[in-house]
This record gives C-alpha cells, structure tokens and sequence, in this order.
DNA sequence: CAATATACGACCGTACTGGTCCAATTTCAG
DNA sequence: CTGAAATTGGACCAGTACGGTCGTATATTG
C-alpha cells in the first residue's frame, strides 16, 4: 500500500554516508554502493537525481564524486523524498497528480479526511532532518 | 512512493457510505458502485475482503447485501486497510515482509529511523476510526 | 594520453495494479 | 418451484511501475 520505493531507501543510505564523512569530503558512488551492497548503476541515478535537486554537489572526472551541498540540518527527509520521486509523492491520486485525473473526484467522499493524514506525513518527513538520522 | 492503493480508497468510500445508512440496513453493491461510478467488480472484490476479515457482514441472495458488523466507532482504518491491502502493508519491506526478505539489511543505516516513522503512520490510522470521516 | 569518475538515455524482465469476464451459489419473491 | 437478484470465487488481461542493467559520452586529473 504506501511504500517506499527501493531508490529513496537507497538515497537516504547514500546521502547519510556522506553525512558521516567530514564536512566537504568527497565520497564516491562506487565506495557507497560498495558499502552497503546496493546496485551502482542504480544508485548513481539516484545520486544524479539529488544533484539536479541541489542537495549534494557533483564533482566529475578524477577524484571525483560527491558531497553535501547543505549542513545536514538544512536537508529535511522531506526533500530527499521528493527529490528522487516522480509522480506519486502523495497518499492519494488526487493530491500528487490533480483532481481532474482522478474521475470519482466530485463524488469522493474521503478525500477531506485523507488530505489531513497527508499533511500529517508530510509534517513528520519534513520535521525530520538529516541529522537526525546520522 | 508512498500512495495508498484504489481498493483501499473505493473500500473506503464504500464502508463509509454504509455507516451512513441506519444502523443495521443492507446496502447492495451495486447501489455503491453506482452512487460512485466505481466498478462493480471490482468493488464487489474489495468488499468481499472486508466481509472475510469480520467487518462488515454479507446476506447473499435476493435482497442481500452488506451492513456493518460492529459500531462504527470499533472501526479504526487502519483495519479497513489491512483487510484489503495484501504485504505491503509497511513503509518499507523489512517490515512487512520480514528482515530476511532485504538483502541490505544488516548493513542499513535508516531502518532505525524509518521504524519510528511506520509508528507513527500507524498510530495515525489505527486511531482514525470509521465514525471520523462518515 | 590514460585512468577514473559522473551524466544520460535506452533497455529489460518481473510484479503489481486496476479492471474485466465468467461460472457457481445462495436467497427470496412471486 | 422457479427465476431474479445478489454474493462468491477464479481466471484472465493490458498498462505501468519498479528494480536493475548496459552502453556511451563527457569531464577531470595525474
Ligand atoms: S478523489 Fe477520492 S478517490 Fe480520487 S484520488 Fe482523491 S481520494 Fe482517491
Ligand atoms: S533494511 Fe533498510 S533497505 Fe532493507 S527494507 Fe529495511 S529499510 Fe529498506
């Protein structure tokens, strides 16, 4: 029902390795996926994704790899989430994609009370920070 | 990521509508199916769930139908969900399918946290009950 | 130049989702 | 008793999301 997909769970685990590592550090996706087992070319489209959102930075050739672009209290789990995520980022069609996608709209019943556990959710990954997690 | 599916919304909507009626008054599928313009199948699918795990009660044949089973305070939604939604049932797998069925499970690092969030999740739904969002 | 790293897009098999179809069974009204 | 109305249960199907892989281009550095 309401799941995680496989790539935020592998952004967080990346992003919370970096965390660890000094400020500024460098940190490779291979060293990550090596880390904890996690598949490298998936990961590095995770990565890819988190830099286009401007929560890590990238830094090509040599050497290279990535680093955090914020202090991790300023990256809410929130972003993360959203930053990874297409589509689908909320409890119900209706909230993520638009009213006029879902065709029981007008008649639907539920839609008030499951947009407050939405905002709920929403509180509790938005509260949470990265350095909380560490 | 995180979306609850459609059999659990139109299971929603469905027992909903009949806490609405009278206490005790049997409520035909078909009448659902069209006050929402869902599908009738697949509705009829849902509510048989419903009915297999106590709570709402059927009377096949003519005449038949469905009614609620208990008050609808004694309904938390979070029932309502279990009872359709097959695994699947937790934010992320090593929770609803056992550790063992993740294989970066001992070496994850946001288990911990994301446990706390489940929590939190579930404690929202299983203290929504039925009466709530009639 | 060569090695190492990210960037990007195409691709693939499996599983889940939403939905349909069909046959069986129960029950009641006439 | 018969037939209509309803639930029950299974098989089935198309679309799509998901997890994962592959190949190639590009940048950076030693
Ligand atoms: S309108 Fe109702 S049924 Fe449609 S997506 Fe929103 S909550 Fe779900
Ligand atoms: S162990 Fe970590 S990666 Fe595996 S399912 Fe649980 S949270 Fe996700």
């Amino acid at each position: 029902m309401i799941r995680l997909s496989k790539k935020v769970e592998y952004g967080l685990i990346a992003i919370r390795h970096i965390a660890t590592k000094p400020a500024g550090e460098i940190v490779t996706a291979k060293e990550i996926a090596d880390t904890y087992g996690i598949p490298y070319e998936l990961l590095s489209k995770v990565l890819q994704k988190l830099t286009k959102s401007g929560l890590i930075t990238s830094h090509q050739g040599m050497r290279g790899g990535y680093a955090l672009a914020r202090p991790p209290v300023e990256i809410p789990v929130s972003l993360i989430i959203s930053a990874i995520e297409g589509t689908r980022q909320a409890i119900v069609q209706c909230l993520s994609e638009g009213p006029q996608t879902c065709n029981v709209f007008t008649v639907c019943t539920i839609k008030s009370p499951l947009t407050k556990v939405q905002a709920n959710i929403e509180r509790a990954f938005s509260t949470m920070n990265l350095s909380e997690i560490v």
